[in-house]
DNA sequence: CTGAAAGCGCTTACAG
DNA sequence: CTGAAAGCGCTTACAG
């Protein structure tokens, strides 16, 4: 691709570069140049197909119109649906992405990281599959732009956007019982200890009637088949009546398993965060607490772009949306 | 941020830094630099945290290790599959992904194109929403690294990879009259000019036995869930016993819509293109054309790095993939 | 109103 | 064995 450069344009039209690149940029006016030099050197940009090189761009100014995005794993359809939104919004405000998975795994995030920073990216929105928040600290510290989405940390001055957990899931839980469930379990999912997951873990907990009650089952992340298949088996002998799906994965794979056997478990309720379509023509009927995904990706740019462009008088914000239980 | 440079390392070492630059490159004991002068360059770039700014590498050698991926949309779990699949393989090989959405949007899709372009990718991965081949033929001319994946062009000389639409679709109609249905109809999708839909179409009325029974519905991929029900609505009054979707997402609407009634068509049998989880809980059962998105993504990566790496003896591939019939 | 020059961080002939 | 210099394409003081 031989694509035209600014010294073209300054060429064949018998001016500086200096001169087509305020042009172009707009400051033509501000710089008082000439109307009609201002038109000709738009009108040739036009004819050569000019579209100015960002790397090169950037290199000078330090910036280049770049987020990057890092989520676990974008074929998870609530990433999708996330990245999905990010894109819209980034699109939108001129912005191109650059979206990697993680897969959990820590080694990749900080990698990814730093390949991340390395490319020039002006900011970075991270839903983080760090344990600690201090394997990030130095973008902070440094003043690095940074924006925490779905999963966040506690007391750590950055700007996030989530949703209320604890409450979704209380909600979840209130529901089973308002239903006639007497005694709910919980089936969650590796890593436990991100904060989105955890927190719903304590709303269960929080709800419970009587803690005696509490009956956690922690599925793999990377083998959610066989470990909800084995949760279920344990649960055919017992007396909950109640599932709590921590996510839309561990409700899918319980809705698979379900569908092939273990009859015995067709009269329990559920109840899973994440509203996706499959539950709308799943059985057994599952409801859900949905998450505001839109609002979170578009707010997440948003928040980033703020910081970028404000760097002074930007405040760090927490962010935190409410879910809406969606009954089935 | 604060970055080390090679300007960093030079200086603090006393030594040049193209020497530093080529130690880092690896071409130390080709360019015969002393053992232990290479020892210490290292031993820097690791103390300082170096990291290449890979702009500035861009902008001098031409390449950025980035490759842009264009799909219609990541949220549809096809495209969603897919981008993991490319992403994986480009990690592996030191490559990221700029990934980008069209929304079927041609004008957008042309903006796209020239943004990716102008970031200096070294390559593009498309799946297109063009009607048109001519579209992209001025990088076909230019010699720009591009592979197309899941849509073709026919008569175009472009690296491309894609499944057997044709006869997937066949496999598909043959199915369902061994299951004894005597009239199917087809679900299609606009845009219905994009190679894959209009192959599968092409498959369907190949397979029929009767052309007379030849009946599609063209549902508008931004309003699935209205077209679905009106097709079915108009169904209800009619012979058709089967129903054959172009893709997941028109089977996934017609699941829902038949969840809210539609009794009458209760005993319709469906196939689908595209095998997604859905389809294993999914009540009626839904069969499908599966395709090898795995191997789809990761063979994408691999064409279009050979075009890099042998520009000269690298020959242009149209890979056809093959579907797998899973009877539900 | 416009241009010449410096410099972002890198790599690669070229020279010694 | 190593360094000085040019240049990728851009923007921005500075000068006139």
């Amino acid at each position: 691709m031989k694509k035209a450069s600014l010294k073209d344009i300054a060429e064949s039209l018998g001016v500086s570069k200096a001169l087509v690149s305020l042009v172009l940029n707009g400051k033509g006016d501000e710089r008082g140049i000439n109307r009609q030099t201002q038109e000709k050197v738009k009108l040739k940009a036009k004819e050569l197909n000019y579209i100015p090189n960002q790397y090169a761009r950037g290199l000078r100014i330090g910036r280049t119109n770049t987020i990057g995005v890092i989520v676990p794993d974008i074929s998870n359809i609530f990433y999708g649906k996330l990245c999905k939104a990010i894109e819209q919004e980034a699109y939108l405000r001129g912005y191109n992405l650059i979206i990697s998975n993680t897969y959990e795994d820590a080694q990749k995030e900080k990698k990814l990281i730093s390949d991340l920073i390395n490319r020039n990216i002006d900011g970075l929105i991270l839903a983080s599959s760090f344990d600690d928040k201090n394997e990030i600290d130095n973008l902070r510290q440094n003043d690095f732009p940074l924006v925490l989405v779905d999963r966040t940390f506690e007391n750590f001055e950055v700007d996030s956007i989530s949703v209320s957990n604890r409450e979704g899931a209380a909600k979840a839980i209130e529901f089973l019982y308002s239903k006639g469930v007497k005694k709910p379990v919980c089936f969650t999912i590796s890593p436990v200890y991100v904060s989105s997951i955890s927190e719903r873990i304590q709303g269960y907990l929080g709800a419970l009637k009587d803690q005696q009650d509490a009956k956690l089952f922690q599925i793999p992340h990377n083998n959610i088949e066989e470990g909800v298949a084995n949760a279920l088996a344990e649960l055919k002998h017992q007396d909950y009546d109640g599932i709590f799906c921590v996510n839309n994965n561990i409700a899918k794979a319980i809705l698979r398993e379900l569908s092939v056997g273990q009859d015995s478990l067709q009269n329990i309720r559920i109840i899973s965060f994440d509203d996706i379509e499959v539950f709308d023509i799943a059985n057994p009927k599952i409801s859900s607490i949905s998450q505001p995904i839109e609002t979170m990706g578009k707010k997440a740019v948003t928040l980033l772009i703020d910081r970028f462009d404000n760097p002074e008088e930007h405040k760090i914000q927490h962010l935190v949306l409410e879910t809406v239980l969606i009954e089935r």
